[in-house]
DNA sequence: TGCCCGATTAACT
DNA sequence: GTTAATCGGGCAA
């Protein structure tokens, strides 16, 4: 079951407030299809990312509308996907980190060469791969273009901790995920008992 | 032009 | 746990 499409005026808002709500909404490439169930923040007053010296031409997209795709390639090897958040100009967006796939899996295990369904989309690039993401859907409106996103079954349970993979401003609180999923990237800290 | 390094992944010891 | 793969972006010279 899936929702209406997700549109520009879903992602304009400030992207603190949509990280969460993308949760559980369901990405659509062709006839494959996955829930969302990892995310990170990213935005220009922020070391870590690449909109932080301006609008490059790489991060050019992040400074455009909201609701577009901003595609780059990382380690000169994978893609990785995000979508643009908050008004035009800001230069903020979702990072796609994790999702659980639920529709297309033949595709998707061919196209990654694993049959482990937890294998398939758990971390940007296997995301990318899995669903066929490129650099050539850089800048595509997202329910315009070829990757479609969906709303989802509201989710409750939302972690919330560091984020992964980077080497400045790593104390930000900015990677959100459903609790407990098996589709993580990697799992969240456990509660710290004291 | 050259150099360094990265929002990663898979395959190692 | 460590490391190679692989190449474009950003900045210094």
């Amino acid at each position: 079951m899936t929702g209406a499409l997700l549109d520009q005026a879903f992602f304009s808002r400030p992207v603190a407030e949509v990280a969460p709500e993308l949760l559980g909404c369901v990405i659509e490439v062709g006839r494959s299809a996955a829930v969302i169930v990892e995310v990170e923040r990213y935005q220009q007053d922020d070391p870590a990312s690449h909109s932080f010296r301006g609008p490059t031409p790489r991060a050019a997209v992040m400074f455009g509308p909201a609701g577009r795709l901003y595609v780059y390639r990382s380690y000169g090897i994978h893609w990785c996907a995000n979508v643009v958040c908050e008004p035009e100009g800001h230069g903020a967006a979702l990072l796609l980190r994790a999702a659980e796939p639920v529709r297309g899996l033949a595709a998707m295990r061919r196209r990654r060469g694993v049959e482990d369904a937890r294998l398939l989309c758990s971390g940007p690039g296997r995301l990318c791969q899995a669903l066929g993401i490129d650099g050539s859907m850089n800048g595509s409106l997202v329910g315009a273009g070829p990757v479609r996103i969906a709303a989802g079954d509201a989710v409750h349970d939302v972690v919330v901790g560091s984020r992964i993979g980077i080497s400045v401003a790593v104390d930000r609180p900015w990677r959100f995920g459903v609790a407990g999923s098996p589709h993580l990237s990697r799992p969240f800290p456990s509660p710290v008992v004291a």
